[in-house]
DNA sequence: CGCATATATGATTATATGTTCAAATATCGA
DNA sequence: TCGATATTTGAACATATAATCATATATGCG
C-alpha cells in the first residue's frame, strides 16, 4: 500500500507502519454520518428520571403531579426534564385546566425504547 | 374516587383533588422497571465520540490509532472512550501484534443505532 | 377578590463527564 | 538491547448536569 497523490498524508497517514490503507480510513470518515443529533437524543434518554417518565407515557399520558408521585421526586426536579424532552420534541404538552397533561410525541422513541428494555431484560 | 384502605394515602395521595385515582398511579408506579442499567446504556451511547465509534464499528473491526486519526481526536481520548463501552460490553478488544482491534460484542446495539439514525434521517 | 393548587423558571450547589497531558506498559524491528 | 510504535492509565481541569430551593405565573374555586 503506497500513499497515492491527491490524497492529504498528513490528515491520515495510516501507511507509514500500518498495513490498514488510509483510503479505507478515508472512506470511513467520509462515510460518517453527523452523530451529534442521535448522541443527544440517546444522552436525554440516557438518564434514569428521564427514561421512566418516558416509560410511564408509553402507556398513557400523565400530568406532573402525578409523575413526581410516581417517580418519588419533586414536582420542580420532573418540571426541568419534561423541559428537556419537550425541547428535543419527545414529549408534548397539552393544558388541560391549571394541568399540563404530557404524552410521548415521537414513535421512534417508543421503538428505541422497546428494543432497549427488549435487551434488557434479556441479558 | 375513595381512597381505599391498604394502600398508604401519605404516598400517594392523587385523589384529593386530582380525579386521576390514586391506584392507577400504584399500578404505574408497580409496573415500572428497573431503569438504571437501559438507562447507562442510552448514556454511554449519547456522547458524540463514542456514537461515531459505534458507528465505524458497524462495517467493520479498528484499532485505537486509526480510530483517533479517523475521529480528528487523541489516542488517549479514544482509548478512555472505548474503555467506557467496552465496559459496558457494548464493544470487545482483541490483541493483534502490538495493536488492540476493537469490534461490536452487542448486536442490540446495532439495532438500536440503525433506528436511530433511521429515524435521525427521517426527521 | 383571596386562596389553594399546578406548573414553570432561575439561581445555586454538588457531582459527573470529556478532554488533555504526562507517564507507564507492551510489542515489534533493527 | 535500543528505539519506535501502540495502547493504557492516572491526574488535572474546565464544563455539563441533576437536584434542590425559592419564587413567579396561572388556573380554579369559595
Amino acid at each position: 500500500m503506497t500513499c497515492e497523490p491527491g490524497l492529504e498524508r498528513d490528515d491520515l497517514d495510516m501507511c507509514e507502519t500500518h498495513e490498514v490503507d488510509f483510503r479505507s480510513a478515508e472512506e470511513a470518515r467520509a462515510s460518517l454520518p453527523d452523530t451529534g443529533y442521535v448522541a443527544e437524543v440517546f444522552r436525554v434518554m440516557g438518564d434514569s428520571t428521564r427514561l421512566s417518565i418516558l416509560y410511564l407515557l408509553l402507556k398513557r399520558e400523565w400530568c406532573v403531579h402525578d409523575l413526581a408521585t410516581i417517580l418519588d421526586t419533586s414536582v420542580s426536579n420532573v418540571s426541568h426534564h419534561l423541559r428537556l424532552l419537550r425541547t428535543m420534541r419527545l414529549v408534548k404538552a397539552t393544558k388541560v385546566g391549571r394541568r399540563v397533561v404530557y404524552s410521548l410525541d415521537d414513535e421512534h422513541v417508543e421503538t428505541l425504547m422497546s428494543e432497549a428494555f427488549k435487551h434488557a431484560a434479556h441479558g
